[in-house]
DNA sequence: GATGAATGAGATTTCATTCAT
DNA sequence: GATGAATGAAATCTCATTCAT
């Protein structure tokens, strides 16, 4: 394992244990076993990590989600397939998810604009695919005609963070939401 | 206006606007126009000042959806009222709102338990109104009997959640969801 | 027990138990069952609480180091006395003593020259009990002719304060010394 | 000088003159001629300065105090020479002594655990050290048999902390006391 | 590529004290 | 006599970042 990635993985599992701003670079430098200044030769600032553990993370989220929709059989079974995708990465990822739905926003705004647009350039594609996939669905009328694709598309995406960030941020315990959210995505869009 | 109202008031608008932890305690009390001393008068520590501002919010929130979903002559439309009472206070509280689903994430895990204890307080209601509309429908047939209430109410709330998350921060500009989200749940939950 | 006396004992206590420095206005204002502007209704500074302590603690030790050793039958008896007494008190008062020894020097340098004139005028009639009874012990022959008063005066307090300031203070475990000490000086001063 | 020296230099002198409570970081920092970060990356607490002059002041002592009494002639005069070489101590290094005795007390409950058992070990030498000198005047003869060893050790140091607090921190003029504490000294001990 | 000493701006919090009631 | 809300000065410590080596 290089350098840089010692760091970016200490930097991922103290941003989850402690958060961003609880972290120190003091911290993920003695985690990472490197010196002080080593972090700023491979990052230059401290939010910079950040932005590598997003963009990791979707880079791998949409590679994943794109040939589980796509193989599916029906439209419909595409956006089943997404949702049971986005479960099962949320399992395995869900300290570096932690940090992105916790430490994330605050960031965002202060983004300068080539950071945004990159952001913003990882987000598009997911909202895309669920369009595409609905589209596909209507197309095979696995999925009712009268569903609005990019507004439904939203809604799942919107749906699915909601149920992540509750799981890991929430309160409150849950109970197994898996199938039920299949269940009623399908009964909300099946034709 | 009371002096610890003003600091409520200026530290809640100042969060929005910065950040939690971008805003300094200094720059809540020259808000204020108390002294520093002051606001650790009134607040012992800086977090106390964003549990209040939950508090406050969430109180309202359920002195609101309560009587919204309950008025309603039929479960479903129960469930449509606080859909449509959540997007009306939404838009009205967007800076608090913002501010908690921004900056509260960072204190949850932290918190002492009794304060958890009281976070978990004033949530749980939220979900139990959810749990009792939806059996209120199953029970006068306007949704569906298979439905499991539990579990719904916890994508519903899921839901709004995320789609307001969504739209305060999330990077993409999201178009109108407030009628589609309308039928997309009745379609989920109508028998 | 008045106001004043329930503020007095509080500081006392918690000075005893956290140190001068460490105990704020309000703690002791918490402690006796007052609001915080009380205690400075009767005590205009917070060092003069600690003046106070000083004040009646010296009162009470002259007042019983005088009659013991004056009702000795010869002076070396006399000083014997005060020994034994000085080590009686020591059990006693040790909370008190322990905030002298341990505060009192921090504030002496800074005193206004009323206050240290006072401080003055409560140590020094300690020093010529000492003296007067050396000199009654060199006359009755029970002390060393050779002996000079008022060096050997000092060095009895001080080694008095030393043995209270190593047991209360010192980091090591003492044994026993009250009868070596007795022996100790006894040796030094009979003829 | 290396920067932590000057630090430490510079911390002895604004404690022995101020006090250590009355002498700020940032006072230190400026009389040492670095920034204020600096010396807490070479001292993570305040307390850590007091402990380290604490360290360096017991080392000399030691060391200058054991040649002394070991190259006396006889244990008497062995004890004599660790009492002349602690009057000249005290006046050389009036300063430091002065901080330890003042302030070091405030800190001595408090420290944690490891930190203290280093103090026990500065301190506990000088008292065997008083302990193998007098074994050794009882074995060759210049000090009484019937002498307690441990006891007297403890008295002897005492004693000598007793005189140089008076004189540093008490407010009394004392007299000069040096040859009067020998002669007291070897009339209480000599055969 | 890597280091770690140094920086200085800034943040939260504490606290003795005051004063209108 | 007593109260407690209000103050504002000050203090310790943190930390992202730099730079000479």
């Amino acid at each position: 394992m290089t350098r840089k990635e010692a760091i970016l993985e200490a930097a991922s599992q103290l941003f989850a244990a402690k958060g961003f701003n609880e972290t120190s670079t003091a911290e993920v430098a003695a985690a990472a076993g490197v010196a002080q200044g080593t972090v700023f030769y491979h990052f230059h600032t401290k939010e910079e990590m950040l932005l590598e553990v997003f963009e990791r993370l979707m880079v791998e989220y949409l590679a994943g989600l794109e040939p589980a929709s796509r193989s599916a059989a029906t439209g419909l079974e595409g956006i089943e397939a997404a949702i049971r995708f986005h479960f099962q990465f949320a399992r395995k990822k869900c300290d570096e998810i932690l940090v992105l739905l916790r430490d994330f926003p605050h960031h965002i705004a202060d983004l300068p604009c080539p950071q945004r647009a990159l952001m913003r350039n990882r987000i598009t594609p997911i909202v895309a695919l669920f369009v595409r996939t609905i589209d596909r669905g209507k197309a095979d009328g696995s999925i009712r005609g009268d569903i609005v694709s990019l507004e439904t598309a939203h809604i799942l995406r919107s749906l699915l963070i909601g149920l992540t960030r509750q799981k890991l941020l929430g309160p409150l315990e849950l109970p197994e939401l898996e199938s039920p959210v299949l269940i009623f995505c399908r009964h909300a869009m099946a034709s």
